[in-house]
DNA sequence: GTCTATATAATGATAGAC
DNA sequence: GTCTATCATTATATAGAC
């Protein structure tokens, strides 16, 4: 049987799509209640807080949903090889197949922006510094010492963002398949 | 002798500043004038369209500084290895060693902004075009054939604009130091 | 839960003095 | 070239009816 997404979990993807393309400040109450189908008044009752109670609940739910779909898949009981390979996949999936920007990293970038609470930044950060940790250990099992497969981990972790930003910056998602296929290669024999 | 730069290319630093820390609807006019010891008004005396302006200028002056600064070196007479090389160092520079961010980068994710002209980001996606041939060619002149030249300046690149992310999300500067480096040695030997 | 209407603050932008 | 003062618009946020 299939998945059926609740009401507030269609609710926040609407949401997620305008920070997603316009950046935190970019997305101004009027372009979220437009995108949900909802006047600003009825997102004040989903999101008492405003803005950044909606920004935190997205970034918690991308949290989530990048640890379900990519970084879930480094914990398995497979050799160290075929779950950073199916992390690969999943990143790729996660990304919608490069059309998709990841909010974690754009809700980044605006370090000192107005209502964009500095503890949102930390929470990312925090989390992305689990997920290298995460990602060098599956490195280190598959026999890398400690500091090279930290590094190895940046560099994957590098790579695969590295891809997504350059295929927006040509306007060519296409290309985000291609260099994912070249990291595949690259990382199938670690 | 030393460099001096102009009132308004110190002006235009100062502006940068602001539109790469907060983005373009993060950069208020507000903050822009604060960044630049000017009111408002006094802004819109060097730039008469306002923010739209500011933004074409400093793209203008952001592809010429990386221009000079890094690729400019691809167009040398020394061997396309050392060229490589000479141009990652260059991005290096660029980026003030990981510390400061592509404005490039920054202003290229806004795709729906208000005032945010879709001509400039036409003008910046034409030139990473440009440059992404530029550098294809010149691994051409190393040897490759001209799919896997063009998948090299690919990799090449996102490698250096993932590393350049990774850093950021991780508050680590320092990572992309390290980042650099390695992807000197990958690229040593073409 | 959703809406209309409204309050308050901030933003982009201009006028005009110096 | 710089400023203060001001305007029109938009933004965030709330009140209160249904």
């Amino acid at each position: 049987m299939g998945y059926s997404p609740t009401t507030k979990e269609i609710l926040i993807d609407q949401l997620r799509a305008v920070f997603v393309a316009r950046g935190y400040d970019g997305a101004t109450l009027s372009n979220l209640a437009r995108a949900a189908n909802l006047s600003k008044a009825s997102l004040y009752h989903h999101f008492p807080g405003g803005k950044p109670e909606m920004a935190a609940a997205l970034v918690r739910h991308a949290i989530a949903d990048l640890q379900r779909k990519a970084f879930q898949h480094l914990s398995g009981s497979q050799p160290p090889q075929q779950r950073v390979i199916a992390f690969i996949d999943g990143f790729f999936a996660y990304t919608d197949a490069g059309q998709s920007d990841c909010l974690l990293a754009v809700l980044n970038h605006h370090n000192t922006a107005t209502g964009n609470t500095a503890s949102q930044q930390q929470t990312i950060t925090a989390q992305f510094d689990d997920w290298h940790a995460t990602l060098a250990s599956v490195f280190e099992e598959a026999g890398a010492k400690q500091k090279k497969a930290a590094r190895q981990a940046h560099d994957l972790l590098a790579a695969l963002y590295g891809a997504l930003l350059m295929a927006k910056m040509h306007h060519q998602p296409q290309l985000f398949v291609g260099a994912v296929k070249r990291i595949r290669k690259r990382f199938k024999t670690l």
